[in-house]
DNA sequence: CAGCATCCTACGCGATACTG
DNA sequence: CAGTATCGCGTAGGATGCTG
């Protein structure tokens, strides 16, 4: 049995009987589908990730990969060059949530499309 | 119109271009999974998701439910009866979340059974 | 280059008490 | 019954500065 973080723990007690929620705490972090989606074109350095998000600070990436890796949905790769080199991919599991992906922006395509006309519909028979 | 915080403007300067965020955005909160879960069924009582989830509080409730009814993931229908009676459904996007639910907690049993066998693929080739 | 340490704030959410 | 109002804590994550 594998031993979990604290910050698992905290998640696991409500995530009870919940692989939803389990896969949501995955995908959660402010950056993580934009890192997940970087990572989708291959290996990448941590400078590559970087400068395609330049709004994420360093100290902000560096949490969420951490997170990533530490879910195994991504493998951190440390090369010892100078200067330093250290390159991020999607593990198999990273690459299997590109389904939910997916449908997750899908459903946004289609959301942010009709969200003005979600009227006249208040209360249909079960 | 409502005015923006200064965090929303600058999360919503970010979602932009990406509707995946924007649909995290949307079944994010805490219990919204459950409580999309819960509306699957059918029409339900503002008391029957309650006691459906009895570790949600009345108040959490409450709000997440109003956040999924601005969203218009569900519609909220209030009769003019006493004792008072509130009914949520979920609407047509509600509904059109499943495909999302489903891959999400597809994932997340994959994700949970093989989480500790993650080792030896640190650096795939690109 | 790719971080870590530290400080700080906004937001999520629980607990509790009150109401039409 | 189905909320609202208020408080208070915990956590995510931004800003900044230092390092192997």
């Amino acid at each position: 049995m594998k031993p979990l973080s604290d910050y698992e723990q905290k998640h696991d007690r409500l995530a009870d009987d919940c692989p939803v929620r389990a896969a949501l705490d995955v995908i959660r972090g402010r950056w993580k589908p934009s890192i997940l989606f970087e990572l989708k074109s291959g290996r990448k350095r941590f400078s590559d990730i970087q400068s395609a998000l330049p709004e994420v600070t360093a100290q902000a990436l560096t949490v969420q990969l951490r997170q990533l890796e530490a879910d195994g949905i991504v493998n951190r790769k440390v090369f010892a060059e100078v200067p330093q080199r250290v390159e991020y991919s999607l593990s198999k599991h990273g690459r299997a949530l590109s389904n939910v992906m997916d449908a997750l922006e899908k459903w946004g395509i289609e959301h942010q499309k009709k969200q003005a006309v979600t009227e006249g519909e208040a209360a249909e028979p079960v």
